[in-house]
DNA sequence: TCAAAAAAGTGACCGTTGGTCACATTTTCC
DNA sequence: GGAAAATGTGACCAACGGTCACTTTTTTGA
């Protein structure tokens, strides 16, 4: 008898359950955090029974590790945007990607908890995770390369630099996700008190050479 | 008539069972990791009945709380023996701070994971561990004040240039305890590696007097 | 000294969770 | 249209965190 309701729903269940389930448990993960979110709510909020989630995910940690990759994708866009905009100042761009990368974490603070070892992610057993976590890096290393070639960063190999600049931002990141890093004001303060901690930790990436050292006009100190 | 055994045994049940549960705790976490950590075996393994532990504990994140705490006792110890090594050189002094933390993270995985974020800890909520941590901090910006006053460091806010240097080393470790940053090599070697990243990144820090930098560029980093 | 109070530990129990199983339903495809 | 694959279901399991009433040990003080 429920041949006629059933008719209603295009297909099987609705649409795409994978997909829904993912949207579920990241909305489950900003109303109540890591520690309360399981497959049995997000399943019956979806509609579902918890087996279900099953047929789409080998266990939880498949499911988060699907979050996870959702959020890099998402980080992935933004820093698309930022990357494409206003190009001649290398130096500003490079400032305002690491700022994006805080910014995320402070935005999406439940999404970043996923993506970044907070549910204890083997990286390695979720191979589109990890490639999307790369598309990610790679990205900022071809920023550092860019800056390399125009003498704004130091010399030296490309992927240490990435790395060292991947450092930074993921520390602050992680230092506020975790609270000891304290940020008060509003928005706009906010971003100027980290894009201030940013920018004293970058340039000690900068190459020190006199057109970079003379030339340069960001204000220092304080 | 287990009345006779029990006087082997000099108190209630074992010395302190708040101390065994949080040594039985760290050893079955660095037996199998955060996600297969009980509360009952934690118990089990100390011979008592898992009820045993809410007289100690309130619930199971504030047995994790002892753990952390008594992990970043750990860490001031260490802290203290390398600030109070070789002093004349201060940078290297700082270098040899900042790697110590990595290190920590890389010696004590499971330790450090509790610390810092991996079990979604409220700092707020245990004063014990709050306090702890802050006194690790208080010595990082002790030497950075006392860098300062030697021109070695960037002028300015301690409280921020602290807050940088330790986002630099909480970066590098939480990306290696991720295994985002994958570290080849014996022990020497790792280190090695580590320092250079680390110093790449210092060298923001470094205030850019004439002292300090043989080009002689003005205070200015950009 | 010894009984009362406080501290420490126990087993039984509860609701929830992650996960598996055999089974039912739907969709797809030849 | 019917076999096969995909998808969803309820029943079940062991384990978990946590609470409860209760017992046992230790401490304490008149």
């Amino acid at each position: 008898m429920p041949a006629r309701a059933a008719s209603i729903r295009s297909t099987y269940h609705v649409g795409n359950l994978r997909e829904a389930l993912i949207a579920q448990a990241l909305s489950q993960l900003k109303a109540g955090g890591l520690e309360s979110l399981s497959l049995r709510k997000v399943a019956a909020r979806a509609g579902v029974s918890h087996t279900a989630a099953y047929r789409h995910f080998d266990d939880k940690n498949a499911l988060l590790a699907a979050v996870a990759e959702e959020g890099f994708r998402l980080l992935y866009k933004y820093q698309c945007q930022v990357v494409a905009e206003a190009g001649e100042d290398l130096r500003e761009r490079f400032l305002n990607l690491g700022w994006l990368y805080v910014k995320f974490t402070i935005e999406h603070p439940q999404h970043a908890r996923i993506m970044f070892g907070g549910a204890g992610l083997e990286f390695k057993s979720y191979p589109a995770l990890q490639a999307a976590a790369a598309k990610t890096f790679r990205q900022l290393l071809e920023v550092v390369r860019r800056g390399q070639a125009r003498g704004l960063i130091a010399t030296g190999r490309s992927k240490h630099r990435a790395l060292a600049a991947w450092s930074i931002v993921h520390g602050v990141s992680m230092l506020i996700l975790d609270g000891q890093i304290h940020l008060r004001g509003d928005a706009s303060e906010v971003e100027q008190t980290v894009k201030e901690l940013i920018s004293c930790l970058y340039f000690g990436l900068a190459a020190r050479t006199s057109s970079t050292l003379t030339s340069g006009a960001g204000p220092r100190g304080s």
